[in-house]
DNA sequence: ATGTCTAGTGAGACTAGA
């Protein structure tokens, strides 16, 4: 069987519901990540997915991060924020295990620390927190389940994942540290779909709200998929849907999506 | 020229985060 898995930053659920499931109505995702919903769990509206007959898994955080699984599947064990970093505040990370086609897969949807501006705490926080992430799934990889990690990773990873790679060069997204982590995490055993599926270089995935970055295709590609070695097998298709950049009150990342044959 | 957006506070000519 054919399965969608998408990822999508979403700037905030309340303010994106429309687009949302519009999209969904659209691109039929089976498994659907989010990233910044920017609400509680109480606040997230559960009932438009239910009533689609999807499931609605969450870890929501007043005003900002907050991440949620929505899926056709049932989810039959589900971890919220990096275990074991019980410390962490902020809502940043969600897995789920489905049982597809009879066999079992893991489903971690993140959203990974901006660290901006870097001499900071906050960039401190994501060079730590990206050290944890991989700690987690290196121990996961172990279980060898097929497991997917996916999501906005604010980690532009080469200098053809941006538009004009200089301008990044003083900021967390591209710092030469958080690529580092972001290339240790890969060596862990993940693949990443864009790579995998070859697609041409300079492709974005996010494009500021400022300074007519849309207009200008100012972009970086920051949001990710990423395949254990059990999984690659299963990819068939992999796809950024642009065009919903262009759209009325867009997020300013658009959906990125892997297609799975399952059988 | 931070050429913008979201959410929160509390009522802003606001702030934080991205």
């Amino acid at each position: 069987m054919k399965i969608n898995v998408t990822t999508w930053n979403v700037n905030g659920i309340r303010a994106r519901i429309e687009n949302v499931l519009e999209w969904i109505d659209n691109n039929n995702p089976d498994v659907l990540c989010l990233q910044e919903i920017k609400c509680l769990e109480e606040d997230f509206p559960n009932e438009l997915f239910t009533s689609k007959g999807y499931n609605v898994y969450l870890l929501g955080q007043k005003s900002f991060n907050g991440v949620a699984i929505i899926s056709k599947f049932v989810s039959q064990d589900t971890k919220k924020n990096i275990p074991g970093n019980t410390s962490d505040i902020q809502s940043r990370m969600i897995e789920c295990t489905f049982n597809i086609n009879s066999k079992s897969i893991k489903v971690c949807c993140i959203y990974l620390p901006n660290g901006n501006p870097i001499n900071t705490e906050k960039f401190t926080y994501k060079i730590e927190w990206m050290d944890k992430l991989k700690n987690y799934i290196e121990k996961e990889l172990l279980k060898e389940i097929p497991y997917i990690a996916l999501g906005d990773f604010n980690v532009i990873p080469t200098r053809d994942d941006a538009k004009n790679y200089e301008e990044w060069v003083d900021d967390a997204l591209f710092n030469k540290l958080s690529i580092r982590k972001y290339r240790e995490l890969i060596n862990i055993g993940l693949y990443d779909c864009h790579i995998l599926k070859q697609i041409p270089l300079k492709q974005y995935t996010q494009w500021d709200y400022q300074r007519g970055a849309w207009q200008n295709n100012n972009g970086v590609r920051i949001d990710h998929i990423l395949l254990s070695s059990y999984a690659t097998k299963y990819l068939s298709d992999y796809q950024i849907d642009k065009n919903e950049r262009s759209k009325d009150k867009p997020s300013d990342h658009v959906p990125v999506t892997a297609t799975l044959t399952i059988d």
